[in-house]
Order: C-alpha cells, then structure tokens, then sequence
DNA sequence: GTAGGGTTAG
C-alpha cells in the first residue's frame, strides 16, 4: 500500500471513529505494539498504526503506538507524513480533551517538529481544549525534545502568567531538564532551591536528572554530593537513578564497583532489569571478563529480563573483538529469533570475521537472514557487503532459513 | 497524566 493512499485511509479512520465505534479487521493495541517495536520501515509502521488508531482507548495506551509510528517516520525524515498523520487526529471530537491534545503535541516534539507543537498548542483556543499544566508540561516536553532546550525556561515564565495556571512538579523537571541539557546543572539546583520555597515536591525523577548531568560533565564529586542530598530529603532510590550511577560507572570499567551497585539494589528490594545488567555485562565486557559477560546474559531469565537488542549487540561486538565470530554466530541467531538484531555496523564486524575464520557458509546465511530483517533501505548495503566478501551465492547447505525454522 | 536512566562503540 502506498503511503499516501495509507494516510488518506488514516484520515478517514479517525473520522469515521466520530461516528461509528469500531472496525471489524483492527487488531488489538497491545499486539499492535509488539510489532511496532520490531517494525524498522516506516511505511509498515505506519500501516499497524493505522489499523489500530481509531480504536482510541487512552492517552497511555495510544500515545505508545503512536510515537513509534512517529520515530520511524522521523528517522526517515518524513515530516509531510508526520504532519498528515497527526492533523487527521484534530478531526477527532476528543480533541476538546486536553490530554488528547497534548499527545499530538508531544508527537510533534518526539519528530522535532517543534513549531507544529507550539502551533497546536496556540489552536487550543479555537478548538476549546481547557488548558493546565497537562498541556503546558506536553509543550515543555516537545521543546526538549526539539532539542531547543534554550526556549524552555522563556516559555516557563510566559505562558503559566499569560494563561492562569500554575506550574506543577512535572513542569519544573522538565525546566530542570532544559538546564542539565544546556549543560547548566547549576541553574537546575537554582530551580530545585526554587521549588523547595514554592513547596513543589522534589521527586527522585528530579535527582535523578541532576545525577546524570554532574556524571555527564564528569564531575563525580558533585554528583556524588547531590546523591546524598536526595537520600538525606527522603527521597527513595529506584532503579532508574540506580542505572544513571551504573553508567557511569561502567564506563570506567569499574568491574567491582558495578557488581556492587547491582548488590546494593537487590538488598534494597530493586530488581535490576535489563538495562542494568547490560551495564554490568559492558564492563565485564570491557574488561575482557567475556566468561563473566556471558554468565550474565545466561542469568537475564532467571532474574526476570529478557535480553535487548543492545544485549546482544555488546556481546557480538565484543566476541568480534576478541575473534570468537562462531561464538559471535549462535548469538546473532539467538538475536534473530527473539526478533532483536544489532545493527548493521556490529554485525558487519561479524561478516568480516566468520569470512576470515573461512565459515563461508555461516557468513552467507546471516546476509540471507539480515537482508530479510532489516528494513528496506538497508538492502543495498547488505547486498554491497556481500559483493565485497563474494558472498552472493546461495548458501551451499540448505536454504538457509534462520529465522526460527532451522538452524536455531 | 505529564518529568528521569539505553550513542551501554569503534
């Protein structure tokens, strides 16, 4: 399907959703997500979206699908799409429901489309949507995540005063944020001061952006100091200011002092999930620990945590470096059958190596397998590289099927 | 019903 016939079809849908309720062939949002997620093409993307958006339950439960269609359309750079897509929502009667709005004004943001955000934003009036904070906090976001992160504080002081609300504690995180991102974490303890004053609650989620600021500037000293502060204000630790710290730590190949952040956590009652263990799993990695890497890939299920596709993406890169390409295989195998495949760059290390270790036949089934899975647009560097390697014929056993059928 | 952690690499 073409994607502007697809669009026009959107459009329609939401429509439509005005007056009828439901469409027979739409499939459910939680399963429209799960592909969405292993999605990469655009064009695809956009058409599990559409079979899915006028059965508009939630802001939660559509906002999700939602900025994926809008991330893959934006990484394609398809913003005439993205504006398409979005405006066809104005159409819908709950735009007078402010949260509703404020999804397509984050969307626009997630795209960087920050003039389109402010612009709805500035509708509201016309399209009588009420307006609080819930939009205002939209809009923030949508501009930090334009990456405009000057405009916010100037936005901060007019629009509460212009329209008569008061800023909340999600409004200041995200003034804070703007401050840490323009690299001013200072200005960002300034606004906590601030809001300690205005008797605004101080969360974790506030420390927390701090905490990755200092670390980010490499001030450990000062990121350390503001840890403290935040357990001595009675704020209780969670596993994302945990993975800020582990971060940070890991990249100094901290191997001990990783393990015992992820000790620390436990005996909290945290449970470390996938991103942490990834953390710890890089700095074994790094510290050529690949026995220790492995054990923690191995104990990801026990604990609860399925392996990412950054999981296996550490671990072939690594395995590469240290020329275990057959080890390097059966991982991107077992990447291929979960449906989280590193990306091109990682496994093209991997093609290089099994090619030199003579495992023709291993390194002619992953460019069959990865020309498949990877979107479209990748094709031609695929088929390069298997020029390159003279790899274009077909794999001399069997037809090569990798994606759960055989091999695997 | 919104804010924080995943460019975890070369």
């Amino acid at each position: 399907m073409s994607t502007s016939l697809l669009l026009r079809q959107v459009r329609h849908l939401s429509t439509a959703a005005a007056t009828t309720s439901s469409s027979s062939s739409a499939i459910s949002i939680s399963k429209a997500k799960a592909k969405l997620r292993s999605e990469l093409d655009p064009d695809k993307a956009l058409e599990i979206y559409s079979s899915v958006s006028n059965h508009y339950t939630s802001p939660v439960s559509s906002r999700y699908a939602q900025d994926l269609t809008v991330k893959r359309l934006a990484k394609s750079r398809r913003f005439a799409d993205i504006e398409t897509l979005l405006e066809s929502h104005k159409n819908d009667p709950k735009i007078t429901q402010e949260s509703y709005i404020s999804t397509l004004i984050r969307s626009y943001g997630l795209a960087g489309m920050f003039d389109h955000a402010l612009k709805t934003y500035n509708q509201m009036d016309d399209l009588g949507t009420p307006r609080s904070a819930i939009s205002f906090n939209a809009l923030l976001s949508a501009c930090n995540q334009s990456k405009l992160f000057n405009q916010v504080p100037k936005l901060f002081k007019e629009i509460p005063q212009k329209y008569g609300f008061l800023p909340d504690r999600v409004s200041y995180g995200v003034l804070v944020k703007s401050y840490c991102e323009s690299g001013s974490p200072e200005l960002a303890i300034e606004t906590m001061n601030e809001m300690e004053d205005k008797g605004i609650e101080i969360t974790t989620v506030t420390f927390t952006t701090i905490l990755d600021a200092f670390y980010k500037k490499g001030n450990r000293d000062e990121a350390e100091r503001i840890w403290n502060e935040m357990l001595k204000k009675g704020c209780l630790p969670d596993v994302a200011v945990y993975n800020v710290r582990l971060m940070h730590h890991s990249q100094g190949g901290e191997a001990e002092n990783v393990k015992g952040l992820i000790e620390e956590m436990s005996n909290l009652g945290l449970k470390p999930d996938t991103i942490s263990y990834n953390y710890l799993m890089t700095c074994y990695c790094k510290c050529g620990m690949m026995d220790e890497a492995k054990k923690v890939y191995q104990g990801l299920e026990e604990n609860g945590c399925y392996p990412n596709a950054a999981t296996f993406r550490t671990l072939i890169y690594h395995m590469c470096r240290s020329e275990d390409f057959e080890e390097g295989y059966e991982m991107f195998k077992k990447s291929v059958k979960v449906h989280k495949i590193p990306d091109f760059n990682t496994l093209k290390h991997l093609v290089h190596g099994l090619v030199k270790k003579s495992k023709i036949d291993e390194a002619k089934r992953m460019c069959w397998t990865a020309k498949k899975k990877f979107p479209a647009n990748f094709l031609n560097a695929w088929r390069k590289l298997e020029e390159q390697l003279d790899l274009a014929a077909i794999p001399s056993s069997g037809t090569g099927h990798l994606d759960g059928s055989d091999h695997v």
